[in-house]
DNA sequence: AAGGGGGCCAACCGCTCTTTA
DNA sequence: GTAAAGAGCGGTTGGCCCCCT
């Protein structure tokens, strides 16, 4: 591990005023940079005697010429005895891609999904190791990789849907990362005519969608026993239902689920022929699945159309919930009237 | 061997959100 | 209802270390 010197003061620590941690002229001087093993001791005792609390107690109490924040970042970061040492894991770094194409740059949401890591070792992780990794995918992949990217952007979430190394023009589709432009287009199948399996990767299921970007998760994919359709639920929960295993059986009936990935998916029959699935992406989940004002109809306008979300914020998910719930999608039956 | 550049990562900043009085 | 304080978050900085030349 490389320490800095703790009696070391940063020319920022000089020059900037101390918003955060005080700075009165009434009060001590608080220390900032490095933690010196001795502030580490008093904390841990502290901590581990006293429990957490209100940290600029805490700072006080311990006797730490430290602000209660520097006193959290330190515990939460470094000296808790849950944290988890050492190199990520290739399951870690899997995880993290993926929760990181769903959640974006939310690392304290991505850091609760991976015990014994922090936000910030994450974060730091991310922007020195799996960012230049993207970037270097980037330079030197072509055609037919999941990862190829028709924009510049390192963002794994800007990522163009080319099925099989071919633009389908059925399937193609595009994510924009940055919240304020979503488009995909509407999926219609006429199964007499289409192979199935890159639908069902295309959609939400691993590898090949943009959202998901974790390989060889397969191992829940099933292809529908109606050989219509196809269900699916992928390592992480995206799931995609089979409306006719589901029971529909008229035209147009319609069924609703939430994705893990915050995709709510749209399952319909048409004709008992055609299946349509609509993956509105950054539509929100909540709405999609609770607001009587959604129409389906809205979603079927869209077949075959690029549109744009006035404004999808992903906050506006329930995504814990969608996450979470990883083996046990609360199905929500959507009918049209 | 020296030193310069780049990577890593601890810790800070500034902001927002939440809680409390 | 509102202001203040506390907590939490993401972005950023910069010191230390390693590696390459």
């Amino acid at each position: 591990m490389m320490m800095r010197n703790p009696n070391n003061t940063t020319t920022r620590d000089k020059n900037k005023p101390n918003h955060a941690c005080g700075g009165s002229n009434n009060k001590p001087k608080l220390r900032k940079g490095l933690w010196s093993p001795d502030e580490d001791e008093r904390l841990i005792r502290y901590m581990l005697t006293n429990g957490q609390g209100c940290w600029s107690d805490i700072a006080r109490n311990a006797g730490l010429l430290r602000c209660g924040k520097s006193c959290r970042l330190r515990w939460i970061n470094y000296l808790r005895p849950d944290l988890k040492r050492g190199s990520f894991s290739p399951q870690e770094e899997d995880l993290i891609i993926h929760l990181h194409s769903i959640l974006g740059n939310r690392w304290s949401q991505i850091a609760t999904r991976l015990p014994g890591r922090t936000d910030n070792e994450i974060k730091n992780f991310w922007n020195s190791t799996l960012k230049k990794r993207f970037k270097n995918n980037n330079n030197t992949s072509s055609g037919s990789s999941p990862n190829n990217s028709n924009s510049n952007s390192l963002d794994p979430r800007d990522q163009h849907v080319d099925i099989g190394g071919k633009s389908n023009p059925m399937m193609d589709g595009y994510h924009h990362h940055d919240d304020t432009m979503i488009m995909r287009n509407t999926m219609r199948t006429d199964p007499s005519s289409f192979n199935f399996a890159p639908m069902v990767s295309g959609v939400g299921l691993n590898n090949l969608d943009p959202l998901i970007s974790v390989p060889d998760h397969n191992q829940y994919q099933q292809m529908g026993n109606t050989g219509n359709v196809f269900t699916g639920l992928g390592d992480y929960g995206n799931a995609i239902i089979d409306p006719i295993s589901k029971g529909a059986s008229v035209e147009n009936e319609w069924f609703l689920t939430p994705s893990v990935n915050g995709n709510a998916i749209a399952c319909t029959t048409s004709n008992n022929l055609n299946v349509e699935v609509l993956d509105p992406c950054f539509i929100n989940s909540k709405t999609m699945c609770h607001s009587e004002s959604f129409k389906v109809g809205n979603m079927f306008s869209m077949e075959n159309a690029s549109w744009e979300t006035e404004n999808p914020k992903t906050g506006d998910w329930d995504l814990d919930g969608l996450i979470d719930n990883n083996s046990s999608f609360p199905f929500l039956d959507f009918q049209v009237d």
